[in-house]
DNA sequence: CACTATGTTGGTTG
DNA sequence: TCAACCAACATAGT
């Protein structure tokens, strides 16, 4: 489910609802998401008594900071979070529940059971999984046009699968990159080592300037997403090629052809976007 | 009913 | 080094 603008948007939705609250009990349904400490009776132990201070973002993860501690979430396909009253009746597919000192809990919904949770020292974040091999997230100076333009050069992989390796750059999913590629006229199986510098530039600026016109809008509700207050997205009217197979190109109107990259789905004009 | 696809990612294989 | 394939899991569409 989830890409950058959809995390960011969860988070911003998130926050007015959990900050400052204390978490007392927790419980867990489906211990395969708890990834760090590997023992689930460990992982709620460490947690209660702590207090989420602040949530923040890096790349698709969200991190939950604590007093002692940094809860960081995956989302992967389908994973949401939303704060309810305690005697409210649990959705089918929640998993994990964090239940404050006051009279409401925040649960973790996720239907396919891909999402994951590691808990970390504070200030140890970066230092090992999952987040020690991430790249830079596209709204940090980090990623630079010297930077990107370097990991580009350095190999010859196809460009969309380029983006979508978070460990080059973090944040960028199926949807995104596809509207990227298109909007920066560069077709996905361009290899990233032949493209030239004003390319690049062009695929950074249009990935910066996508996502944020993603966040503001709230995100891509295509199926199933909604933010934390069940809210869904706007961005799907903004797209120019995703989902828009055999619909005309805004551009040059010819019909949207949808192909196959790297195993994932790929929409691509092949009018505007030549190899 | 069978088969495919899905906003993710980690592991294996060749 | 990289592409291809599979795995995790549930559901919707053809």
């Amino acid at each position: 489910m989830p890409e950058l603008p959809e995390v960011e948007t969860i988070r911003n939705t998130l926050k007015r609802f959990v900050l400052n609250r204390t978490i007392e009990v927790v419980k867990v349904y489906w211990g395969k998401i708890i990834k760090k400490p590997d023992d689930v009776e460990h992982f709620k132990q460490l947690l209660i008594g702590q207090t989420i201070h602040d949530i923040k973002r890096k790349g698709k993860f969200l991190l939950f900071e604590l007093g002692d501690y940094t809860l960081i979430s995956h989302l992967r396909m389908e994973g949401k979070y939303s704060v309810h009253y305690k005697d409210e009746p649990l959705k089918k597919h929640t998993h994990v529940i964090f239940s404050f000192t006051t009279e409401e809990e925040l649960r973790y919904n996720d239907v396919r059971k891909f999402g994951t949770m590691h808990i970390v020292k504070k200030g140890e974040e970066l230092l090992q999984k999952p987040l020690i091999q991430l790249g830079p997230d596209p709204f940090e100076k980090a990623f630079s046009a010297e930077y990107f333009y370097k990991k580009l050069k350095a190999t010859n992989r196809s460009i969309k699968s380029v983006l979508l390796d978070q460990t080059i750059v973090a944040g960028l999913g199926n949807i995104y990159v596809d509207e990227t590629l298109f909007k920066a006229r560069i077709h996905p199986l361009k290899k990233a080592n032949k493209l030239t510098k004003k390319e690049v530039q062009e695929i950074r600026k249009q990935a910066i300037s996508t996502l944020e016109e993603a966040v503001a809008q709230g995100g891509t509700t295509i199926r199933s997403y909604v933010n934390s207050q069940g809210e869904m997205g706007m961005f799907q009217q903004e797209l120019s090629v995703y989902g828009q197979e055999n619909k005309a190109c805004p551009t040059c109107d010819k019909p949207i052809t949808k192909m196959k990259v790297g195993g994932r789905g790929t929409h691509v004009c092949l009018n505007c976007q030549k190899l």
